[in-house]
DNA sequence: CTAAAACCTCACGCCAACGTGAGAGTCAAG
DNA sequence: CTTGACTCTCACGTTGGCGTGAGGTTTTAG
């Protein structure tokens, strides 16, 4: 498929896929003329790209992740770098849970000295805090 | 105190904290001569800044949640904002959380097709899985 | 055959959270 | 009273992940 079609499908503007070839996370093959053509499995690759940038990962270190994800071998050295950025990515899920719990602080003591916000707000905050 | 020893004592540079001020995050005291003077409380305060910062809030939204932060009375839009805010937080965690699981499938994936990559990275992995 | 839509390659713009001097005033120690 | 550490205010530089034209070719629909 085209840059096009591709770019409505996984959610993203044809600038990005642009700017993932330009950092070697994409590698599209290309028509005589020049125009990009990807695979079908690109989609899900490409939206994949996205939570790992919506998680915090650089390009660098997702390009450091594509073998695994390309289904190729990997050695020892790039399994290494997985459990590297594994263990990055946990850490800052630790740290921003830490951050949300005192965050609750805050909210049960605003709420408590001045009454709560509303019951919807609340409910959606508590169920969450289950979670 | 003054800025450096400020800066030294919350772990952040004094550039950052002249920043933050003009962000609208602090309002500290100044000698005839202008210098800044800090309060023993603000050492905290900046750490939790630095908290959410790392979370991915903006100086916007730090700036929103500060009536809360300096214990004063709180409105109801701003308690609103604060409910706001943590329903984001709680959001990015839920989706980091998936991104970590995603990262883990690849993981298994690659150590299950090309050998672990090392017991050491494997247990840290694994000991924090079970988190 | 033609016009619109989609594609191409530069290449500059943007925003946030600071880093990094420049040039000058201020404060504690000897 | 000097020196050196600290502070002040501009104000421009940096990094990442794109946005946004400019100017030109290619593909597709009628």
């Amino acid at each position: 498929m085209k840059i096009g079609e591709l770019a409505r499908r996984a959610g993203v503007s044809v600038r990005a896929l642009r700017y993932y070839e330009e950092q070697g996370l994409l590698s599209p093959e290309r028509t005589p003329s020049g125009q990009r053509l990807y695979t079908e499995e690109t989609v899900e690759v490409v939206r994949l790209f996205q939570r790992f940038y919506a998680a915090g990962l650089s390009s660098r270190s997702i390009a450091a992740l594509l073998p695994c994800v390309n289904h190729g071998r990997t050695t020892v050295a790039q399994r290494r770098m997985l459990h590297t950025e594994r263990g990055h990515l946990a850490a800052r899920v630790e740290e921003m849970t830490h951050t949300l719990r005192r965050l609750d602080q805050l909210i049960t003591a605003a709420d408590h000295r001045d009454g709560p916000a509303h019951s919807h707000s609340l409910r959606t905050a508590t169920s969450t805090v289950a979670s």
